[in-house]
DNA sequence: TTGTACGCGTTATCAA
DNA sequence: TTGATAACGCGTACAA
């Protein structure tokens, strides 16, 4: 609770000394060095953040903001969450978490305050007027998540493509001809577009016919019930069907059950991979499910890397600085739910 | 961007005026708060929260303590963490993340730069190092969850208890007379009496003497393999079980197949409880779960809304506040898993 | 009702 | 290498 005036009186030195001592911003001769800190640790000094922000006029803060009143957020979110703020507190920042609406007004009554020197947006949308009044302010920020048009914005991302890429990989090497793909039912869902599955369709459509398979969209309703709806719309569009990829982790479960219920047997006659899930999540189901885990730790940790380091660059550097875009692979874990397809050998 | 001294000199009053407008602190003429306002508006002036965090010595900012590396959180700590976060913004106050580890230094470090008000403790043991810290720091916080001994400790947590009477009830109601309870195994954890599972164990065991249940208790590992395991253990242990309460959402699923795997169909045979989860977690099973829904929105709520009424009651008043220790309830969800015993009508 | 002036605890700019 | 000292933007006695 000491102030650096009182260290001051205490060494002897001027307060300016302490100052070069806490932030090791001018060097300092060994002796006088030796009794500011000796009085440092007699008076128990420590920083004060705010007084530091004030003078310095950098916070070290910066904000997470996530869309307040999402149901649809789970278990990865929660580890984005923790992962950040666990990343920002190795690095000497703290996070806050700020709820937003779909309205740029939020962002920019929060950002008014002056409290934070950099911003990550949560669950970025294809248009998204959070990333416009970001860009606008001039405040720098990590998309989570991309728009559209992300030409100069940067973000950190999940590889759709990708994933959809190892899921079909991992099927086709099972000897599977004959794939569906079931996505959350957005149509009742004032989104337009919502980014992960308009990106793992349009990869999906590509890369089957790339691959010449058989294949098969279906739309899916919430919970079991929803995911056992599927199964049956999903046999129905196509009877031979052998492989099935799903992104909705509520629903995968009754997708299972689904496919039992039209007498096919998960992994005999069908195998499912889950996207975007986790093991923790496929390890839920029986059989457990093959997933391809989302990065959700990984992208909390880089997203407030990148935004760190532009922050500790310094204004001057920060035009300078590489424009960061990445995107992290899902981990495919094969587990109970795939395996060869039928009339292929078990060390096809 | 504009500052106080700026807007002062606009409406050509003093910038202490400017300060009473804005906080209200003291009245002023309706001309003069007319002209201020009219200034404030065509410099575009926003409050600068860190100036005002200096002079004020408050920075309306609390800390959300949560286990770093703690893989157990799931779905409801996500929403405690966003119904905090939301609360705390409508109350005019930020929530800043601080991952902590079982070390009460951990939150000495935190506690020293003096950026936060108050503190919310997240996942609090029954010995916790934590709470004994800001005890002894005297910064005001409220404990989520409880130590064993918390005389003169704020705390918001769930009852227990009474949701171990809920689901009985529930189960007593439609005929049940044994019961099974199903708890996570924590033999293998560094944790010494976990909470949660303590309390509703001790619940447990006191609720069914007084009703005279037949009844075992076995412990369960993690998954769906877990889950089937601890359904075969408890059909070992009461083979007559007709009603089982189970305390761990990632096995639940695989006690119902467990069960199934016994000949025992759910809730033909045996009804199922899912306690301190969620309506959206147990739709994802065939049959849903009859669920005691866990109060996370309302603890990160009330929580902060308890700190807060502390924090802004002033150092003062905070000594004759009182102490508020609130448990709350959870909500039973009655869906596919329940049903009557065996040999009760359905209308009994 | 309004203005003056000091304090909050640092950082940063000059000098020395 | 060190020391004064002016910001930083706002709150608040105290005075007018």
């Amino acid at each position: 609770m000491a102030t650096m005036r009182e260290v001051a009186a205490r060494a002897g030195v001027s307060i300016a000394t302490v100052s070069f001592v806490v932030n090791g911003s001018r060097s300092v001769s060994p002796t006088t060095h030796q009794r500011v800190t000796d009085a440092m640790t007699e008076l128990g000094y420590t920083n004060n953040v705010v007084a530091r922000a004030l003078a310095s006029k950098r916070t070290r803060i910066v904000a997470l903001l996530f869309p307040a009143l999402e149901e649809r957020l789970g278990g990865i979110a929660l580890r984005m969450f923790m992962s950040a703020a666990t990343r920002a507190s190795e690095l000497g920042y703290h996070l806050v978490l700020w709820p937003s609406g779909e309205t740029d007004q939020d962002v920019r009554d929060l950002v008014s305050g002056r409290l934070v020197d950099g911003v990550l947006v949560m669950e970025v949308q294809l248009h998204d007027s959070r990333v416009d009044a970001l860009l606008e302010l001039g405040l720098p920020f990590v998309s989570m998540g991309r728009t559209s048009q992300n030409d100069r914005v940067p973000f950190v991302d999940m590889d759709f493509e990708e994933a959809v890429e190892q899921a079909l990989d991992h099927l086709e090497s099972l000897g599977h001809q004959s794939i569906g793909l079931v996505l959350e039912d957005f149509s009742a869902s004032p989104i337009v577009g919502y980014g992960p599955a308009a990106r793992t369709e349009e990869a999906f459509r590509r890369s089957v016919a790339r691959r010449g398979l058989r294949t098969a969209l279906v739309t899916c309703g919430p919970s079991a019930a929803g995911g056992r709806r599927a199964a049956h719309d999903l046999v129905a569009a196509l009877p031979d069907v052998t492989g099935v990829l799903i992104m909705k982790d509520d629903a995968t479960g009754g997708l299972l059950s689904g496919l039992a219920a039209t007498g096919r047997r998960v992994p005999g006659d069908v195998s499912v991979v889950s996207l975007a899930s986790s093991t923790a999540n496929g390890a839920a189901t029986e059989p457990t499910l093959t997933t391809l885990d989302a990065p959700g730790v990984e992208m909390g940790r880089l997203a407030v890397e990148s935004l760190v380091a532009r922050l500790d660059a310094g204004a001057g550097a920060a035009a300078e600085a590489e424009l960061t875009q990445v995107l992290l692979p899902c981990v495919l874990h094969v587990a109970g739910s795939s395996g060869p397809a039928r009339g292929v050998g078990a060390r096809g």
